[in-house]
DNA sequence: CCACATATTGACACTATGCCAATAGGCCGG
DNA sequence: CCGGCCTATTGGCATAGTGTCAATATGTGG
């Protein structure tokens, strides 16, 4: 193991080291139940420097759910070849087989539970949504006009809540969601747009 | 005004007063930004009584949370006597009348947002959603079955979604909304169950 | 090889939360 | 109507956690 003798890093180094050591602290505790002493020990820094580059825990803790609960765009096949219902079940197949074998994030963060609208982290998931619905349209080989995009975007929460019941809950089956999703998502992406 | 005369009052009346006068600040403040002294401050009690009657802060916060985001039941109108279409649009119709004249709090709360599955705040916001299932297919007049229930639970955070971009972004007209709802719970709510 | 720019530290001040023994409100029996 | 008891309520204490800042040390460039 390396000697934590302190080495100096190049600023935007030392951010992407420290986002990516605290990153598992997040992964199983919530935010409030990790300290900054914790996640200080685990990028093996002192808790100045978390302040030093992130300002507060919260603005750490928001950069790293960024990262984190983005869809990832890979993997994403080329259905050009198919009619419209086969390219929207293939790509709802797409994000089920992500939620399952990665455990991707993405479909297991919904916006901030607050009342009062404006959360930090909705903006983040917020983005994260419309990512999602930007990656949707293009596997669908259809037009990204902003009407559709909002249809689609709407669809995320749904997703999640889905692949809850279906992985977290067992009270879907995978058959079941994929159809659910895939019937829900061409209805909402074919309405002509105004 | 009454003199701050501290009176004794009955547990129970004490805890839902203590809710009640709370309510406000977390309808303004996301969590972690009122203290325990401004709670206990706004219902003219003491610090050590808040943790006396919940435990603690957390605790207090997920009880508001409770009472504030279950949808009303009254004012669902008796549509029996409707087909299931219009039954199914006047009740999303209720829904959206909810959000827009009363600001309903269920349509602005999602889940929590943490990564790891479980939160507090989770499954009280899991609680009203299924609440919301519940009347919904009371209001469509079709049977409760497990698996129809599982199905428009998943409906919730679609609402909610479909809410925000019509009432904060402005990125959907209500009849788009009313629309898209409609047609969405139909799919859901009249899919043969197995 | 030295000196400078700056990444990193360690200690300090402050806030907030939870706990507990002490206090006082108000009903009840005498 | 009064004194005593039950317990709702308080106030202060102990602790943990966060953010700030001057001081320190790293390593690079002249």
């Amino acid at each position: 193991m390396t000697t934590p003798a302190r080495t100096r890093l190049e600023p935007h180094d030392r951010r992407a080291q420290i986002i990516e050591a605290v990153r598992p602290l997040y992964l199983q505790h919530p935010y409030d139940a990790v300290s900054t002493a914790e996640l200080a020990a685990a990028a093996g820094v002192t808790r100045g420097l978390i302040n030093h580059y992130f300002g507060s825990k919260r603005e750490l803790f928001v950069e790293v759910m960024r990262s984190t609960i983005r869809m990832p765009e890979d993997e994403l096949p080329d259905l050009s070849a198919l009619p419209l219902e086969d390219r929207a079940c293939r790509t709802m197949d797409w994000i089920l087989r992500a939620a399952e074998t990665y455990g991707q994030a993405w479909v297991s963060v919904s916006g901030a539970a607050n009342l009062h609208g404006n959360s930090d982290l909705q903006e983040v998931v917020d983005e994260a949504d419309d990512h999602a619905a930007r990656l949707t349209l293009d596997a669908l080989c259809l037009p990204d006009d902003p009407h559709r995009r909002v249809r689609v975007r709407t669809l995320a929460p749904l997703v999640k809540a889905v692949c809850r019941e279906w992985l977290e809950r067992g009270t879907l089956t995978r058959d079941e969601a994929l159809d659910l999703l895939t019937e829900t998502v061409l209805l909402f992406a074919t309405k002509e747009t105004p």
